[in-house]
DNA sequence: ATTCTGACAGCAA
DNA sequence: TTTGCTGCCAGAA
């Protein structure tokens, strides 16, 4: 158990992913987080970029996950060119009050939803 | 099996 | 301020 998995179960990792999905679904309407907020809350800080991942697959998802939501540290769509179309995600957030300019969240500071302190730590 | 590439983030120059 | 390198680790080639 000190390698990164012993047996690299798929549960485990659909678990991850999984709980990623459940976080971003809780982030509220009009309200954004950053990849790395995610990750840190789920205990690893350093897996901003499985959090992508999750991201990139989360249409197999029976029950929507509203990942417009979730940008980078700086407020920029990095996200965008995996949505149906390239002003998708822009839309989708601007459909919730928010502004965008040149691909980057208007009050971004302002908007800003970290899991960890708005939920209870880890209740998966 | 091995290498490469990311919807990231932090830090050093 | 901007660029580059590194850690992270799951898929694709």
């Amino acid at each position: 158990m000190t390698h990164s998995s012993n047996h690299p179960t798929k549960s485990d990792d659909i678990n991850f992913f999984e709980m990623v999905y459940q976080v971003t679904r809780l982030i509220p309407f009009g309200r954004v987080t950053n990849y790395g907020a995610i990750a840190k809350y789920l205990g690893s800080p350093q897996s901003s970029r499985m959090v992508g991942w999750a991201m990139n697959t989360c249409h197999a998802q029976n029950e929507f996950v509203p990942a417009h939501r979730v940008v980078n540290r700086n407020g920029l769509l990095t996200g965008k060119m995996h949505f149906t179309g390239p002003d998708v995600m822009q839309q989708l957030l601007e459909n919730e009050g928010i502004v965008v300019e040149n691909d980057q969240i208007a009050s971004f500071a302002k908007l800003f939803w970290d899991p960890s302190k708005e939920l209870s730590p880890i209740t998966e």
